[in-house]
DNA sequence: TCTCCGATTAGAC
DNA sequence: CTAACGGTCTAATCGGAGA
C-alpha cells in the first residue's frame, strides 16, 4: 500500500504590490517612503517598507498620516486599478509557466502546486528571479503541505531577510516546526482575524502552535467549523483545495463613496446608472443573468452631527437579465423611491443577486427586442474592452460629475493608455 | 419540529 | 479654514417566520 505523498503548495505573494507597481514607472522612488490610497483617497492600502517603518498602518485613514508628507517626505498615490490589474496579469502569466496546476487567489497572490517536485525551494528562488527580471515586481514564495502552511511559510519568507524571499516549511524537522509555530502569534494565521484571536486568547490559545495542539472538540464547539479547519490545516491535513477554476460570483456589487456629499436626485441617478453599468458588465463577463436588483444609499456615518439615513430596497425582476438598460430602469426606480430631500448622501451602490447562467433558451426566445438588446450589450462590451472602460455609456450616465470620487494623486495609465504615456 | 430566509458577523485583500 | 475613514466577496451562524 502506498501512502499519498504530501503536497507541496507554493504561495507566491507580491511585495507591497500596488507600491511596487507605481515604482515600475518611477524608479526614482525606489527608496522613497510611499503609500497607495484606497478609492476616494480614503485609506492607506499599500505601503513601502519605508512607510511601514514610519508607523503608517494598513487601512489607516489618509488624513491621519498626511502630516508625514511635510515632516518626513512621505508620498501618496491614488489607486490605479487599470495599472495594477495589467501588471498582475503579467505576473500571473509568468507564474503559470512554473506549474500547470495553480490558483490565482487575489490580485497579488497565487498558489502553485509543485507536489512531487524534488527541489521546491530552488523552484521558489527561480520564480522570484524570473518575476523580478521579467516583470520587475519583487515576490516572496512560501512552501507548505497545506494552503494555510504555505501562507504561513510565505509570511516567514517576507519577514526574515535570511530566507532571501523563499521559505519551505516541508524541509523542517518536527522540532523545528513546533519551534517556529510557537513563535507565530495566532492572529497571523490565515483565517484568524482580530476578533477570533481575541476570543482565542481567553482560552490561552496565543500562538499558531497553541491552535494546532488545542483540544479539537472544544475548539469546534466554541469556534465553529472555520477554526476547526484552520487547525486541521496547521496539522498538515489539507482541508482547502486548490480552486483552479474561479467559481462564478453569486452576487455582484458596485458601490462608491462620493467625492463630495450628494443631495440632488439627478446626481444620484447618474451615479446609480454608472454603478449599474459596471455591475452588468461584470455580470455579462461571467456569462450570467441576475434576477434581483438592489440599491442602497448612505449618508456619512462619521458625521454624527448630521441626520443619518441608510435605505436599501430590492426588487425581483420579472425575468432574469444582464441588460444594462433594463436593469438600470429598475435601479433608477428604486433610487427614486428611496431618495428624500434634506439628506447629504455620501455613498450609494447597486447589488445584483440571484445570479444564474445566461441561457438564451429561456422565455420567449424569438423576441426580437430581446435579441436586439443582447447584441447591443455585446457591442458595448467589446468597445469598452477595446478602447477602455467608459468609452461607450448609457444615456443616464455622465451628465453630472459632482459625485465622482476623489483621485487627486493618480499616476498615468502607463500600460493601458497610449494617450497617458509621458512624451520623451 | 423542521426548514427557509434575512440579517449579522467575520474574514481576506 | 475645516473636515477628512475603501470596495468586493464568501461562508457561517442565528433568530424568527412559516410549513
Amino acid at each position: 500500500m502506498t501512502t499519498k505523498p504530501f503536497q507541496q503548495l507554493v504561495l507566491v505573494d507580491c511585495n507591497n504590490f500596488y507600491v511596487s507597481c507605481e515604482r515600475l514607472f518611477r524608479p526614482d522612488l525606489l527608496n522613497t517612503p510611499m503609500v497607495v490610497l484606497s478609492n476616494n483617497d480614503g485609506c492607506v492600502v499599500s505601503r513601502s517598507n519605508e512607510a511601514k517603518a514610519m508607523g503608517v498602518k494598513m487601512g489607516q485613514p489618509w488624513f491621519e498620516c498626511q502630516h508625514l508628507v511635510d515632516s518626513q517626505g512621505l508620498m501618496a498615490f491614488s489607486s490605479n486599478y487599470a495599472l495594477y490589474s495589467d501588471i498582475s496579469n503579467r505576473v500571473m502569466a509568468v507564474l503559470e509557466s512554473f506549474a500547470p496546476r495553480h490558483e490565482v487567489y487575489s490580485i497579488d497572490e497565487s498558489f502553485l502546486d509543485l507536489t512531487g517536485m524534488r527541489a521546491a525551494r530552488d523552484c521558489g528562488y527561480a520564480i522570484r528571479e524570473r518575476v523580478g527580471r521579467w516583470i520587475g515586481i519583487p515576490v516572496c514564495a512560501g512552501i507548505g503541505p497545506t494552503k494555510t502552511l504555505a501562507k504561513l511559510a510565505n509570511h516567514v519568507a517576507k519577514k526574515h531577510p535570511r530566507s532571501r524571499g523563499v521559505f519551505d516549511f516541508n524541509l523542517l524537522t518536527a522540532a523545528q516546526k513546533s519551534h517556529l509555530l510557537a513563535r507565530i502569534p495566532v492572529g497571523e494565521v490565515w483565517g484568524i482575524g482580530s476578533k477570533l484571536s481575541n476570543r482565542l486568547s481567553r482560552y490561552n490559545i496565543l500562538t499558531a502552535h497553541d491552535l494546532k495542539t488545542a483540544h479539537a472538540p472544544t475548539l469546534r464547539a466554541e469556534f465553529g467549523v472555520v477554526v476547526e479547519k484552520v487547525q486541521r490545516e496547521l496539522q498538515e491535513v489539507p482541508c482547502l483545495k486548490l480552486e483552479e477554476i474561479t467559481p462564478t460570483k453569486q452576487q455582484i456589487v458596485c458601490s462608491r463613496s462620493f467625492g463630495q456629499p450628494v443631495t440632488e436626485l439627478p446626481h444620484l441617478l447618474d451615479a446609480i446608472a454608472t454603478f449599474t453599468a459596471n455591475a452588468c458588465t461584470k455580470l455579462r463577463a461571467q456569462a450570467s443573468q441576475a434576477s434581483v436588483v438592489q440599491v442602497f444609499l448612505q449618508t456619512n456615518r462619521f458625521r454624527s452631527d448630521l441626520q443619518q439615513y441608510t435605505p436599501c430596497l430590492a426588487v425581483p425582476l420579472p425575468q432574469a437579465t444582464a441588460d444594462t438598460l433594463q436593469i438600470n430602469g429598475w435601479a433608477a426606480e428604486l433610487c427614486r423611491q428611496m431618495w428624500k430631500p434634506g439628506f447629504e448622501y455620501k455613498k450609494a451602490g447597486v447589488i445584483l443577486s440571484e445570479i444564474t447562467p445566461a441561457s438564451r433558451h429561456q422565455g420567449d426566445l424569438l423576441d426580437a427586442e430581446k435579441t436586439g438588446s443582447l447584441r447591443l450589450m455585446e457591442t458595448l462590451d467589446r468597445l469598452n474592452t477595446r478602447f477602455g472602460r467608459g468609452t461607450v455609456k448609457i444615456s443616464a450616465q455622465g451628465a453630472y460629475e459632482q459625485w465622482q470620487m476623489r483621485q487627486q494623486r493618480k499616476s498615468p495609465n502607463y500600460t493601458t493608455s497610449w494617450s497617458e504615456l509621458p512624451t520623451a
